[in-house]
DNA sequence: AAACCGGGGTT
DNA sequence: AACCCAGGTTT
């Protein structure tokens, strides 16, 4: 049996890239649940530090159901899309109190877990024969079978044809071969065919089109924002609020943000420079501002410059404490 | 600096 | 199906 699935589970038994949860896999399905929530966004590269520490700190789904979310947004920091250490403590509550899912639907009904992670481990975990479907298996799928749809549609027919052919034996292996075949071959851009197991089985290859699939997705218009940020220091304190439920960055803190002109509650302090920040679709162009503060205000609470790491904060508010105590040291008689 | 990537949730 | 979430990598 040489066909090209088994030429790709080959090529991933020997090839696959090390990560330090791989292994933790196989039969914890906790630890392939953080690795998978933590992969959404970003890199193995990225991730693999913050894995680490996480893994140190809240060993298992017990143990992170008992944190505060104050303590799981601080080791979330750096990795962003916040929302999704909510979801996955909240989720990890729910199978603490339960138990764990044992099929697809039931993962399904967790907090933080859709389609593709309920795949990946309910395959990779527990053995259960399911596709788990990805932006990389979705490239792969469209240049194997030259499907030019995007979107819901091309998700459709991926998914399709993945569960069609799940290796009955290694679900877990086959999806994550999958995966891998897209992320470090069946690249985006500049895609090293030449190296692939199952180049002889590429419809795009075969008729010199691969740089023609997956089709682009139409892009969307920025949106633009114009934000003014106001720094309070106080001796070797600064002074943050923690933005509200429903808010960007909530349950993060940050110094007092708005709209330019808006009131923010504070006065507006001098100028000290200016940066953007980009996310997602919006450009927010960040005026930043600092200000002495002597006696109290109304809706601060003071942090030492010394714990500032230790904060749960917004990647805007930390850049934006950062260039006004730059700004600081460079004119000293403002101290 | 712009373009692109990506999975889950909501409406 | 479109938009929101509110970060990162690649080019």
């Amino acid at each position: 049996m040489s066909d090209w699935r088994s030429d790709l589970l080959a090529w991933f038994d020997r090839d696959q890239r090390t990560m330090p949860w791989r292994k933790d896999f196989h039969s914890d399905p906790y630890a392939v649940w953080v690795s998978e929530v933590m992969l959404q966004q970003t890199t193995v590269a990225a991730v693999i530090p913050f894995y680490e520490r996480w893994m140190a700190r809240f060993p298992t789904a017990e143990a992170l159901a008992a944190a505060s979310e104050e303590e799981v947004l601080q080791h979330w920091q750096g990795l962003g899309y916040y929302s999704r250490a909510r979801n996955l403590h909240q989720g990890v509550r729910t199978v603490v109190q339960f138990g764990w899912p044992q099929t697809v639907k039931e993962w399904k009904m967790i907090s933080g877990v859709g389609d593709y992670t309920a795949g990946a481990i309910g395959s990779i975990a527990q053995g259960i024969v399911v596709p788990a479907v990805d932006g990389n298996v979705e490239r792969v799928f469209s240049r194997r079978f030259m499907v030019s749809d995007t979107g819901e549609k091309l998700k459709r027919f991926a998914t399709f044809w993945a569960g069609r052919n799940v290796d009955p034996h290694r679900p877990g292996d086959w999806n994550q071969a999958l995966m891998e075949l897209g992320a470090t071959v069946c690249t985006p851009k500049n895609p090293t065919c030449g190296r692939c197991p199952v180049a002889s089985s590429c419809e795009a290859l075969q008729a010199g089109r691969v740089g023609e699939f997956p089709a682009p997705k139409p892009r969307k218009d920025w949106i633009e924002l114009e934000h003014v940020t106001v720094v309070p220091f106080r001796g070797d304190r600064v002074g943050l609020v923690q933005a509200k439920r429903g808010e960007w960055w909530s349950g993060l803190w940050q110094p007092p943000r708005g709209e330019v002109g808006a009131d923010l509650g504070i006065e507006i302090g001098e100028f000290v420079g200016r940066f953007k920040h980009v996310v997602t679709r919006h450009k927010i162009q960040l005026e930043v501002r600092r200000l002495e503060v002597e006696g109290h205000l109304d809706g601060l609470t003071w942090f030492e410059f010394a714990d500032l790491d230790e904060v749960p904060m917004s990647a805007p508010g930390r850049r934006a404490i950062n260039l006004a105590l730059e700004a600081s040291l460079r004119l000293p008689g403002l101290e």
